[in-house]
DNA sequence: GATGTTCAATTGACAAGACAACACGGCAAA
DNA sequence: TTTGCCGTGTTGTCTTGTCAATTGAACATC
């Protein structure tokens, strides 16, 4: 458990001259500090995955995703989803019934009771989806020109841990 | 250049059954896709950040940003600041506007334009800045648990590989 | 049978960032 | 000199996501 201490500080910082208390002070460095190049990368692809997704299609990055959650779980609920694509709830609801205004969703409620429900993709939301997901394999290739097979089994694998060291804090 | 077809589309999908169709289904897979992870992974670490540093310390993610930022390069203006995080240039107008208003920030205008400003950190904002260097330090260590060396430098040349290639994209 | 607890879902208030329009000074070309 | 363009910075508006409060049903406990 305890590598925490293995590497240097040094290591994810840079010392900058020119202040005008005219001391050296550090800071984080932008290109060695994962979580810095980690949130660079993934804001500027959900903006641009989000700009191509609106304009040819009309919906968000947030509805997408939420399109390919009701495929990899055909029936799953609000609750169910909030939790999978680590999204607020209100976020998912409010998804949901952007999506239903546009007949790409429907429910059923559960006999018990009527306000829960089970959600999954109209026939139109369905083609909507496989249309949408050749645009998303094809700029997936592109973001991924120059990886190695390797790369992309070691990009995942340290993707994963980080998320799961993630997990880990939340719970101190 | 032409490396995007070497990986089959079946690398990153998955096939689900019990559609309310009888069909079966292709989407994208979580764990197997980078940029499903990447924005994952992302998300979660800036908002358990941002909650940090409001909480503790009064500014959000963004604000933080712009600390380091101006560590990096004292007296820089609001477009290279823009350019550099690759954030909306009215954000980092709003951000700066809070910073100043914290007594965080303080300018100097360009003699030549009124309204051209270099940007520095006040005595307040530096100390601020380093306190939470600590603390941002200290979590990246605790989602470094569990790498080598070697993941680091890999998960770094990965990322920004990535960035790279979205940066190719949006030329076309 | 009454009461309290838990959980799904919705909704309103709010914050952050994107996008677009605009203001304004500098600068170069006519 | 004037005209038009460019680079900066500010501001309004919209979308999206978070947080918190609320509703309403099921379930458990007394």
């Amino acid at each position: 458990m305890d590598q925490k201490t293995q590497f240097p500080d040094s290591m994810f910082l840079v010392d900058v001259d020119g202040h005008p208390d005219g001391q050296r002070h550090k800071t984080l460095s932008f290109s060695r500090t994962p979580s810095v190049l980690l949130t660079f990368a993934a804001n500027r692809f959900t903006r641009s995955s989000a700009r191509v997704y609106m304009k040819d299609y009309g919906i968000g990055a947030m509805d997408w995703r939420m399109l390919v959650m009701l495929v990899r779980e055909p029936g799953c609920s609000a609750a169910r989803a909030s939790a999978a694509i680590g999204i607020d709830k209100g976020a998912i609801s409010r998804s949901l019934a952007r999506l239903e205004a546009k007949n790409l969703v429907e429910y059923e409620s559960l006999e018990s009771d009527e306000r829960r429900k089970k959600w999954f993709l109209s026939k139109k939301g369905m083609a909507l989806h496989d249309e949408i997901l050749e645009v998303a394999l094809a700029r997936l290739r592109v973001m991924l020109d120059g990886f190695s097979e390797q790369d992309i089994q070691d990009f995942n694998r340290l993707l994963q841990l980080f998320m799961d060291n993630m997990a880990k804090e939340s719970l101190s």
